[in-house]
DNA sequence: AGAAAAATCTTTACAGCGTCAAGATGGGGC
DNA sequence: GCCCCATCTTGACGCTGTAAAGATTTTTCT
């Protein structure tokens, strides 16, 4: 019974469809809710419904994001060596795949007022990719400047490569890429013990 | 005398103000132009005059933050010692100052599409910080992706600062805070060659 | 079953936005 | 002194988000 249901369908699932594909063509700051009602074929105020405003779509679209955000990097992750370097190194190079791949959804969920932190669902989300982190690190011996690190070249490498400020990073191919990346990561990793 | 005079005198310096404080004051995507022509006293189409639209109005404020950017590592680079090392982490000390101390410029500067990067005063603007850091980069022996390694920790701390998100390491007293954004910067420096 | 209630979506309306076009105003060149 | 033109204002257009009220369908209750 899950097909047909009211008027439309899920159309929940289908506004945050049409939210991702607005937002990708047309950037945070160009976003449109009448816009995303006409993409997914209701009227202009059909989304208020579900959603209470427009904050609070783009508050669900980025909660979704920072899950897509940890499964990005699980990938990386179930491809490298199981040990506690190789497992953060991927991450960080599934941070940067995230961004490149999405760099609307990351400038949402990372640079951006309109989604609304406070909320539970949001908030559990993004806290979930901290901790993540932040129990890679300390699953290598690093303590919370350590994380600060680790954060700051991930988060810094992915903003200025989703915003093609990296030209000759970019332009390597992909494995020189992710190498090139790799090592710069590394850099700030918490320094070997013995 | 300066009452009200229906050739302003001073306009475009006056609208730039006033979208600067605009900008502070409701963030990049808050930012109205009728706004900002209310704040200057003058009707909400006198902007176009100056500017020829939204987008030129930013363009020439995130062109001045440039500027203002490069001032602000001077700043830093004036009280430090003259070594090229000590210069370079200065650069970096400043860079995390200016996001701190005006992060809806910075935002619109570094994540925002609303500026014209084509246009040749931001262009040059923006590229003479880029030159500054590759210039620095090189006093010390390195090479691209010793800059790209650099301009990332310093980019990824100052944003995520900004946004409010190392709560750890802004809760921190002055000297310390910079104590630990000087050892996270250091991270990433070419390696010092023997 | 039928009626009442709840959920979902549409229609209508309003204020604010950016921008274009046309009119008002005053300073500078002749 | 006169005219021209840069400067600024007024008015209008289509777009935006959101609130309120009506229409339609589903669920629940008896």
């Amino acid at each position: 019974m899950t097909g047909k249901k009211y008027h439309h369908g899920d159309l929940r699932a289908a506004l945050l469809a049409a939210a991702e594909a607005e937002l990708a063509e047309r950037g945070v700051e160009g976003f449109s809710l009448r816009s995303v009602a006409k993409r997914a074929g209701v009227s202009h105020a059909a989304p208020a419904h579900h959603f209470t405003d427009a904050g609070g779509l783009l508050t669900a679209l980025a909660a979704e994001g920072f899950r897509r955000f940890l499964d990005t990097q699980g990938a990386r992750e179930a491809q490298a060596a199981p040990d506690p370097r190789a497992q953060l190194l991927a991450a960080g190079l599934g941070y940067v795949d995230f961004a490149l791949a999405r760099p609307a959804l990351f400038r949402l969920m990372f640079g951006s007022d309109r989604a609304e932190f406070a909320d539970p669902e949001l908030s559990a989300a993004s806290e979930a990719a901290y901790f993540h982190l932040v129990g890679q690190v300390r699953a290598l011996g690093g303590n919370d400047t350590d994380a600060a690190a680790v954060w700051s070249v991930a988060h810094g490498l992915a903003d200025l490569m989703a915003a093609g400020r990296l030209k000759p990073l970019q332009a390597l191919p992909p494995e020189a890429r992710d190498a090139a990346v790799a090592g710069i990561l590394l850099r700030s990793f918490p320094p070997k013990n013995g």
